[in-house]
DNA sequence: GCCGTTTTCGGCCCGACTGTTTTCAGTCG
């Protein structure tokens, strides 16, 4: 784990545990706004902790630069030590109870003893919930199916698998009478790669049978929250679903509000009030207390002279700045793609043939595809053999000669061989159009030489891209150890 | 805990749903 993530997770834990002990939310926000700063920070924290620069970020100011540079003299920040003696581990797990939150699992813990979660459930089932403040028969009955809920599902979910559903279900939404609009939003809409649930925001008179729909729908197999204009199931999948309705003209601001993300939101929200105004997923208000509707998301950066920002940067990162002083970064988008090079075929590992990729990549109005199939090393994902190698570059051959309008390039994804060589030699690999270098294996090397390793590749004249240059598998395998800024620098000098 | 040419103290985004509540706290979005 690198230093960067290390603090991160530190003060995340800090924060988590001054939730648990009712400690004031804006302390909280500010570690959590720590923890996140220092996850996604540019430069070296041990650098900056030298050099006295820790309070030059935004967001870190004297007592967390001083726990900083405490964990780089150290090793430890006492601060952080000190909670996890003084907070018990079952309050932690028992947050993770849907519906059950910090406040109810102390009086919990201090009134019931309950150590684990296991005596939670044994305590539930003996009623012995009902007698406690705050507590009655329906808030017993929810904690023991929230365990139950956290038996069978956790985590979070792929966008590749979210998404499709999403808009399917957006979909059926969408025709039902007296709806105008019904869009994907929360992180799905911003395009984060993992996603916690499905956010639908949709627009409609208040007589249209939205929440009704949503309350009984056929994925559906549990009911979390039902209302006028927010109606929350848990699907079969284990993917919860949260609908939100608004009124045709609430419906831009909603989508924005439902859009997030969170963090996005205190940012704006903060600047609007500085000037004002009041935001909110109905609308703005102003200072006489009017509402105002906006007519789109871009009408409301603009309300607050900002550039539009896109859904994909609303992180509540420097965005707001940004777009403040006209430095936004413009996206690709997906009608600019042209084709793509990462591609395995039937040959390794792949599912579908040359022509099925090249059918699919004309009918996406793409021009050129890239093949790159595993190479000799990989065996177990079909890597090709010298002679597999030749019959494919025949093939490609072929295929090119009888589709003057489309391009396919013939590749490979070579391994990088833990010693940053590639894995044919020179004739074959001068015999490729490119060469993707890729880590699949002795994950568990240094930073140091896991970097040494990437950048003797890269250094390789038939090198042509660098692929998936993290290692990481999305829910499933934490990237390998490497300096990334060093492998930007030698990427950028080989061109 | 962080922040600030209005402030170095007093703010910090705003709202929905539930359950136990007799007026609102807790949890979540
Ligand atoms: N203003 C405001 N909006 C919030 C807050 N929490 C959530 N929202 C809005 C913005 C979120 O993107 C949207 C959906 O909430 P979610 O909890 O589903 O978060 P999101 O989809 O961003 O991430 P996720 O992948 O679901 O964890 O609701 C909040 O505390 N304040
Ligand atoms: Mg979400
Ligand atoms: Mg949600
Ligand atoms: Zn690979």
């Amino acid at each position: 784990m690198s230093d960067k993530e290390k603090l991160a997770e530190l003060f995340l834990e800090i924060a988590q545990w001054l939730e648990l002990r009712g400690d004031n939310p804006f302390k909280i926000r500010a570690y959590e706004t720590a923890a996140r700063t220092f996850e996604q920070l540019d430069e070296d924290p041990a650098a900056l902790s030298r050099d006295g620069r820790l309070e030059d970020i935004p967001g870190i100011g004297r007592a967390i630069a001083a726990k900083t540079r405490e964990f780089f003299e150290t090793g430890h920040i006492a601060y952080h030590d000190d909670l996890k003696a003084e907070i018990p581990a079952v309050l932690f797990e028992m947050v993770k109870i849907p519906g059950l939150g910090a406040k109810k699992a102390r009086v919990l813990y201090e009134k019931l003893d309950v150590q684990s979660i296991g005596e939670l459930e044994y305590a539930c089932r003996e009623n012995r919930l009902l007698e406690l403040p705050g507590f009655g028969a329906k808030t017993q009955a929810k904690i023991l199916a929230g365990i139950e809920s956290l038996r069978r599902f956790q985590g979070r979910f792929l966008i590749s698998e979210a998404l499709p559903l999403a808009e399917t279900i957006a979909g059926r939404l969408a025709r039902l009478p007296g709806v105008t609009a019904a869009t994907v939003a929360g992180s799905l809409r911003r395009r984060k790669e993992t996603v916690g649930d499905i956010d639908i925001v949709v627009g409609a008179n208040p007589a249209s049978p939205v929440m009704e729909t949503v309350a009984t729908l056929p994925e559906a197999q549990a009911l979390i929250a039902r209302g006028p204009t927010k109606t929350s199931v848990t699907l079969q999948n284990g993917l919860n679903l949260d609908v939100r309705l608004v009124t045709p003209v609430e419906y831009p601001s909603a989508l924005h509000h439902f859009t997030g993300s969170k963090e996005h939101h205190i940012k704006l929200r903060g600047l609007a009030r500085d000037q004002g105004f009041k935001i909110s997923e109905y609308g703005v208000e102003r200072p006489d207390g009017s509402i105002m509707r906006v007519e789109g998301e871009a009408a409301l950066y603009r309300l607050l002279d900002l550039d539009y920002i896109e859904p994909e940067l609303r992180e509540g990162g420097d965005e707001i700045a940004a777009a403040r002083e006209r430095r936004l970064p413009v996206l690709v988008r997906e009608e600019q793609l042209q084709g793509a090079f990462h591609i395995h075929t039937t040959r390794s590992d792949g599912r579908d043939s040359l022509a099925q990729l090249v059918a699919a990549a004309r009918q996406r109005g793409w021009s050129y595809l890239g093949i790159s199939d595993h190479s000799r090393t990989a065996f177990y994902a079909g890597g090709l053999k010298a002679d597999a190698v030749a019959e494919q570059l025949r093939e490609i051959d072929a295929f090119n000669a009888a589709q003057p309008d489309f391009r396919v390039f013939a590749g490979i994804e070579s391994d990088i061989l833990p010693d940053g060589s590639l894995d044919y030699d020179e004739a074959t690999l001068a015999g490729f159009d490119f060469v993707i270098g890729s880590v699949h294996s002795s994950f568990g090397m240094t930073e140091a030489a896991m970097t040494g390793r990437i950048v003797a590749a890269m250094r390789n004249p038939y090198l042509t891209m660098l692929g998936h240059p993290t290692g990481r598998l999305l829910l499933a395998r934490d990237g390998y150890a490497v300096d990334l800024n060093e492998v930007i620098r030698v990427a950028a000098a080989t061109g």
